[in-house]
DNA sequence: TTGATTTAATTCACATGTTAAGTATTTAAG
DNA sequence: CTTAAATACTTAACATGTGAATTAAATCAA
């Protein structure tokens, strides 16, 4: 009926803002351990002694190639990630250091309390409906 | 009781793979008309002779400040926005232009086939729903 | 009206997002 | 065994994300 577009209405926006509104309940506390976001979800996808290769942690973490490239470098640089040697010697295997395992430690004392806020605040069970509603969309769209 | 981190039920990756699913449906066309996301995200704030001040403009396309600065300034390089006099002369009000406007026509087009193809591949109703649940999520989270 | 404060937007610096092209290694075809 | 094709990453180039500092204009207090 109206060619307007309904901006706020829109799935695109709507997962925009409410994706802004979640990550700022992480960033502070993250920042404050000297990480970005993205690095934040690397470090957090290799904590336990998890060893991956790159092409695993993109998808794993969403981040594609070229960033994680650079994010890995920061990483290396900052000691808390170090190469496992590989078979196939194209990839780059990768896991946390000691040094790296204690600051996920940290961080990831104070990301559980917000994750348990954010519960608090919207409904534990709203939340996992939400999320398999989330996994479910795009499910609907891949295949 | 667990932990360690369940990376793919968690509602920050669930919902970054969401928008990534959803805007995948919208960037082939978008970029086949020359623009990248965030701009037509802007083209679409202004479609129909909205006149817009930039911090608005940054609100409701979710684009930080410095970002819609230069933003503006590809737009406006290649004729597609303009400035409009205001009377507080702080602000820049931005319309677009006749030719932005034709561009907005066209893209939008198939962005419409694009958005309906999305509530048929996973349900009107429940699209409804999502967009709901998710601007109630970011309404807990602001308040 | 002056001077301090607030507001709007930009600039700067660095990190990530995105696409295309390039490099090294492995796999597979012949 | 040799070479073409595929795979795993990296590099390059440009656009956007993000926080801090800067500039210009409007508002407010005294």
């Amino acid at each position: 009926m109206n060619d307007a577009p309904h901006y706020d209405d829109s799935l695109t926006i709507a997962l925009l803002r409410a994706r802004e509104a979640v990550t700022a309940q992480f960033r502070e506390h993250v920042a404050a351990a000297g990480l970005t976001l993205p690095q934040w979800r690397v470090i957090r996808a290799l904590a336990g002694g998890v060893e991956m290769d790159t092409t695993k942690l993109a998808k794993r973490t969403v981040i594609l190639p070229p960033s994680l490239t650079r994010i890995l470098r920061h990483l290396g640089e900052n000691g808390l990630i170090e190469q496992v040697p590989a078979r196939d010697r194209r990839q780059r295997v990768i896991r946390l250091t000691a040094s790296g395992q204690s600051l996920f430690d940290e961080v990831w004392q104070v990301s559980q309390k917000r994750y348990a806020a954010i519960e608090a605040a919207f409904g534990e069970q709203e939340m996992a409906v939400l999320v398999e509603s989330l996994n479910r969309l795009r499910r609907s769209l891949d295949g």
